[in-house]
This record gives C-alpha cells, sequence and structure tokens, in this order.
DNA sequence: ATAGTCGTTGCGTTACATGCAACGTGAGGG
DNA sequence: CCCTCACGTTGCATGTAACGCAACGACTAT
C-alpha cells in the first residue's frame, strides 16, 4: 500500500462532500499543509481536482470524463455476474439476467438450477413480452406512449390459464411493477413455472437490465416464491451499484 | 509533485480505455510490475479500481460516486434540466449542456437523440474550442483581452473543409456570436453533423453554460437547423430564468 | 514432463515524500 | 497607515516509505 497515494484519495473522497480550503484538507489526512498542497497540485495536474477561488479545491472535471468512459466499457453481464451467481448458489434456483434490445427481450446470463429438476432456458433466447417476468420488468421503464405502443403490437397468445390476453391488463400490470419494484410472473408461461424478476439499473437510474428467479412449482408454492423477493431485490441492488448506480437514500 | 500519486493517477486514465493487466499498466509508467502492483492495491482499496478476473483491472464504482456527487454540486445543470429534456423530447435530436471551467469546455449533461442514428459524445468530455457551437459561445462571453489570449493559444487543428484554422478568423467568428446570441458549427466539427447553441445566462447576466442541439445532416439541413433557432433560443432563455436571470424588456 | 507466463512476496537501498521554518500576500482592525 | 493575523507558497535537510530486484508459486500450453 502507498501511503501518499492513499492519502491522496481520502482527498478525492473529503472533497466528494464539498469544496475544502488546503487547511481543511490537510487536517484530515493529518499532514502538514505543504504536504498536502504538493498532493493536490498532482491531483489537479490530472484535472482530479480543480481550484476554485483562491482558497478552495473541489473534484475536477476528470472524475466525469473517466466515470462516462468506464460506463461505456463496462457490459450489464459481466457487471452483474457476481451478485447472480451469488444469489444461485445460495438458493440453488435458475437466475436469469435479460435486457431490451430491438424491440425484443433477450436473455443475456443464465445460472442453473442446481437442483435435479431444472427449467428449459437458453442464453440469447427471446423471452415472450407478455407472460414473463422479466419482460415486464424491462417494459414498465419506458416511457408511456412507447409501453402503449409495445403493448398494442403484442401477440396475446394464452399458453396458461393466467396469461394475461389484453393490452389494458397488460398496461396495468406494468404500472403494477413500475411501482412495486418488481414483477412475478405466476404460471403465465408455463403451468408448472412460476417467476419473479426485479430492475438492474443503471448510472442514472434507467433499467439497463432484469434479473429473475425461476422455480418449479412442485418445489416451491407462490407465497414460498415470494418470500425470497427480499434476497432478489438485494441482488439487483448490488449488480445495479456495479452498473454504476448510486443508491439515494 | 508527488511521484507516485503522479504514476497511480495515470495508470486510472490507461484504465480508461478498457481492462489491463498487471504487465501492461507496468509497462505503461515504465515500473517495475510489483511498484505498479502496490498502486493498484491503494487505488483497490479506495474502490477507483477493480479486478476483473484474476489477470485484469479496472477502474471501480468510486468513480460513478463521486462523478455524480460532484455533478450534483453544479447547479446549473439541476436548473437547466426540464428547459433542455423538453427541448430534447420536442424535436428528438441531441441536447448539450457545457460549461467552460480552468480553460476547458466541458459537457455537464446530456440529452440522447431519439432518432436511431445518434452521434457520438459523453458527459465529462472536453470539447474542442475552435469548432464546437458550445465552446464558441462560452468564450464569446470572455473579456476582450482574455479572448484574444485564449484565441492565440488554441491548436487549430483543421477537421474538416469548414474548421476555422487561424485566431483572426475565430475571434471574427466570436463576435459574431456575441451579437448574434447563438452559434453555429457548420460541419466544422465533424463533417456529417452540424450544431446550433446558446447560451444560458445567470443572474448578473453572465454566460454560465451554453445549451446545444447536434444533428446529423442527413436528417436535416442546415436551413432547416436553423429553423430550430427559435426552440434553441427559448429553451436557453428558460434555463436562464431558472439560473436567476431577469429577462430585460 | 518442461518451459514459459502470469501475479505475488520479502528485502535492502536510496530516491522521494515529508515536516519545518521562513517568506509572500491580502484582509481587517486599531 | 501600519500592524497583525491567516492564509498559501517555497527551499531545504532528514528519514521514511516507495522502489527494483530476485526468488517463489500458481497455471497453461506443448
Amino acid at each position: 500500500m502507498s501511503q501518499s497515494l492513499d492519502r491522496a484519495l481520502t482527498l478525492v473522497g473529503e472533497l466528494a462532500t464539498g469544496p475544502k480550503t488546503l487547511d481543511e484538507l490537510s487536517g484530515v489526512i493529518d499532514v502538514h499543509k505543504s504536504t498536502a498542497m504538493r498532493l493536490l497540485r498532482t491531483l489537479e495536474s490530472h484535472r482530479f481536482v480543480q481550484r476554485e477561488g483562491v482558497h478552495h479545491y473541489r473534484l475536477g472535471t476528470a472524475l466525469f470524463d473517466l466515470a462516462n468512459r468506464a460506463l461505456e466499457e463496462r457490459d450489464v453481464r459481466r457487471s452483474a455476474e457476481n451478485a447472480l451467481r451469488e444469489l444461485n448458489t445460495r438458493t440453488g434456483y435458475t437466475v436469469h439476467l435479460a435486457s431490451y434490445e430491438g424491440g425484443e427481450v433477450i436473455y443475456i446470463d443464465k445460472y442453473d438450477s442446481t437442483h435435479p429438476m431444472r427449467m428449459y432456458s437458453r442464453i440469447g433466447r427471446r423471452a415472450p413480452l407478455h407472460c414473463t417476468a422479466v419482460a415486464k420488468v424491462l417494459l414498465s421503464d419506458l416511457p408511456e406512449p412507447r409501453r402503449r405502443e409495445v403493448a398494442n403490437t403484442i401477440d396475446y397468445v394464452p399458453l396458461t390459464a393466467n396469461t394475461i390476453t389484453s393490452p389494458d391488463a397488460y398496461l396495468a400490470e406494468l404500472d403494477r411493477v413500475r411501482t412495486a419494484g418488481y414483477a412475478v410472473d405466476n404460471a403465465e408461461h408455463e403451468d408448472f413455472i412460476h417467476c419473479i424478476a426485479a430492475p438492474v439499473r443503471g448510472a442514472r437510474g434507467e433499467v439497463v437490465a432484469a434479473v429473475s428467479m425461476s422455480v418449479p412449482k412442485v418445489l416451491l408454492d407462490f407465497e414460498g416464491l415470494l418470500a425470497h423477493l427480499p434476497d432478489l431485490l438485494a441482488t439487483a441492488r448490488a449488480a445495479s451499484v456495479e452498473c454504476g448506480w448510486s443508491p439515494r437514500d
């Protein structure tokens, strides 16, 4: 561990709470002000901090630059990986990651159930929009007119007794999902399986993907599935943080 | 200037271009890999970088955190938010907000085009001074001697056939912008894109930021772009009011 | 098996970050 | 008007902590 670097990074973290003077900053890391100044100078040369007036330092523009470049680099799949795997090993159930691209909901990652009874699915497969929890989560984030547009073009093939079969019912469901912060698929796709899904959010709070947990009804009844909601939501939140989302208090 | 800190910050900058291995990184700053590792460890403990797999390092989540907090501090952004979003949804074109700080023009906010054809840009990025509409708007407000000073230090890299390439031409352009109350970039930065920009003013009438609208030429010819001027100026005025500017009659 | 390529660790050396004290500057008050 | 105080800034001597080195361990490929 590098001492001077450690001190400098502490300074940067301190500046996140607002502009500070040299004396304040040197106090925080408990060094002589001349030492703090040299660190700040170096940070300044890299545009990590900048002077505000004569007496104050604040965070610099390099941070915006770096943060946004890093966001472009990241793909959701890699970022969510750890959180999803942990949820998978913890519960033993099938975990999916899906995203909305080009008008379709696609599974972009999957962690298979450790139980002998598995469901069939595949990375890259398209999920039907009207009867899957992930699709509900992803579509619920679209702006209102777009949502209505999509809802009207869906072919509401009834796959089970519970399948939603009208645009109005579907839009009402999306509203529920939006406010609740999670979606369910109560055997709407396949008779013997039910799911819960939650949004993974990016830096600007937009939904970039959806995590879902799929469980055969023979292993767990609906109530038992809902009991896993907190765990799923925590997973989605952890994945969101990795995607640059900042939890607001 | 602190050597180790300088090296560490260089590493962070390097990681912005994508994940790198320890060897690659130590090569960049020309030190032994053990040295690079110690720096990375410290950066990691502050969440400035994180490991990806066993062999790669990438930028960490602290950057998102810091960048977002720093952005919150700049209140032009918040104040202009509504006006800009409305312009964006009304026209469907890319809208930028930029400000002049520490000798640089940087993009501090962005609303993406809703058209399938988008332009590439990024919050935090620096805008070239001689060939962007936002820079012209921001620099046109500087006092005369300062303007000349800046104009003489610009590196007039010709990027298209229309790029301004001399200080005199640039200063003349700034005068036009100043009296007209708006600036254009008629394919001076990129061949296939043109922009218009207008000033956002603060309480004392000073220019605190610039709003711009960027449109690919294939979607709209120059005349068509200029037809949006009243809309842009109204947006800039609305944002100015939010920043404390009082319209004079 | 063997060689090659990674990251990691312990250690001795000295470059470099540090604290100190003196200096410069600007603001406020007697 | 000068004095003082509170800042940031600079030069320098000192000792620490950052450094390169070399050996090691874990893996992969052939």
